[in-house]
DNA sequence: CGAAGACTTGACGGCGGTCAACATTGGTGG
DNA sequence: CCACCAATGTTGACCGCCGTCAAGTCTTCG
């Protein structure tokens, strides 16, 4: 069916980042898209500040006047739909910049939500969009975080398209594991997670209703444990053949060559 | 809470592209981010080709050597789950480039189509990708096209997060007659679609047979009539409100701002 | 004319939405 | 320290949208 190609795990995509013109070297994001580093640019004017209740950075139909990275914390990009409806596109994670569209000096296509105890740092977005054009090293940080925003929203797209709800917060909740290590997170089974089952209805497609009777159903089957904030990942394995999880994308590329024919 | 902003509407995203280093000029892509104009680079040595019968030209996995602009027909991204199940990203139409991931040298995450009838002007990735570096303007126009695309993924999530089969075909088929509109194809109401009805499906995240009997139902409400390869959108005005579509964010940016309170 | 693919229609059932209570948790002030 | 309240989580009953299965018909093309 298809070549079965070893996940050899040890591959360093975005590694080509780092061995750019060497004036730039000041600020290495390394092959994590890790933005943090960001602060190391002085002429930016970082300015750190805590988040400690639900706070709306950026509205969508706005013109964002600050860039952000996510220093600490949990943030959620979301679409709201006039008749209450909301739709959560992404969340973010420590190290993710918060978006990448506030570099562009147009209205936004949606909104973002910083949870509570999130740590930001916040850069002037005229400056840091002015800082791009001289620097091949920082665009292609931006294209491969474009890259990577792109992957995970199709594979958000593959969750709501085809795949079942027990599926889909299986799948979710592999993700948040592996975002997580990738950033160099050492949780072993258990993540601080200030989710609600409100926020993976939101994004999922789904109802808290339906959400809370599919966690009961994950918890009687001893895959997850998710409780007063606490994310526990119980069997993985099994976890991972339920929700046909494949965590290539989060590297923004594909271990196995699925092929098939045409039509 | 917030401040209503009016709708403008006569706002031109991307009008900033045509006013970057004069050098670059010899391929203006225009507001409209239509990529035909990239033939005019004659040092890429542009290579038309037709596409008679449906052609997957990138297949997730590999890495791309080439990278294609679809001049006319229409094209889709699409992610395999290996149990057969598909899901469809995103449509290509002309003036699409096909695949901005094709410039980085990564395995793609995606395959892509091509339908019967299309027209594709072919480059080789590396050189593009190397035409890139030198070209401020071309930088900017990948990144406007990155923006375009998550938009458009962003929407399509809504759509099936958040929307029920009526209202996901109605705002489909919508979405269609505005990017056509946007790159200057001049039909009036009659759409000529090489798509299936199981092409609906597998991005609307439903079976062909409930298609089917939405359509019917969509036609026999006069809204619209999807046959034999043609798309007759019947009654705008009640299809928009059905499927509270605002093109707003075809033009990478949103007029309306929606508010709500914090929570 | 035959075959393959696309489209159509009906019967039936299940996943997940809706409605309605109620329990639990956490924060706030008396 | 406890009363209170709001937000969140939990559970059950019911139902409808949409998936599944099955049997066609229509279209296209060799």
């Amino acid at each position: 069916m298809a070549d079965s190609e070893n996940a050899t795990g040890a591959q360093d995509p975005g590694a080509e980042l780092d061995s750019h013109s060497p004036d730039d070297r000041e600020f290495s994001f390394g092959a994590t898209l890790d933005w943090r580093r960001l602060d190391q640019i002085q002429a930016l004017g970082t300015r750190q500040s805590a988040v400690n209740k639900p706070t709306t950075v950026l509205r969508q139909g706005q013109i964002a006047a600050s860039f952000y990275i996510l220093v600490d914390g949990w943030g959620l990009r979301y679409r709201q739909l006039g008749d209450g409806r909301r739709q959560i596109l992404s969340f973010l994670l420590p190290g993710d910049p918060v978006t990448l569209s506030a570099l562009s000096p147009r209205r936004l296509a949606h909104s973002v939500q910083l949870l509570p105890d999130c740590v930001v740092s916040e850069f002037d977005a005229d400056a840091v969009a002015e800082k791009l054009h001289g620097s091949e090293y920082l665009q292609a940080c931006v294209n491969a975080s474009y890259e990577h925003e792109l992957a995970m929203a199709d594979e958000l797209l593959t969750n709501l398209g085809r795949r079942s709800a027990k599926e889909r917060i299986a799948h979710l909740m592999l993700e948040f594991d592996s975002r997580l290590k990738l950033r160099g997170a050492d949780h072993n089974r258990d993540i601080s997670m200030p989710l609600r089952q409100r926020h993976l209805a939101d994004a999922l497609g789904l109802t808290t209703i339906h959400v809370n009777r599919t966690l009961r159903i994950l918890r009687n089957e001893n895959l997850i444990d998710m409780r007063g904030g606490i994310l526990r990942i119980l069997e993985r394995d099994r976890l991972i053949a339920l929700a046909k999880f494949d965590a290539a994308y989060l590297s923004a590329g594909t271990a196995n060559g699925i092929d098939a024919g045409e039509h």
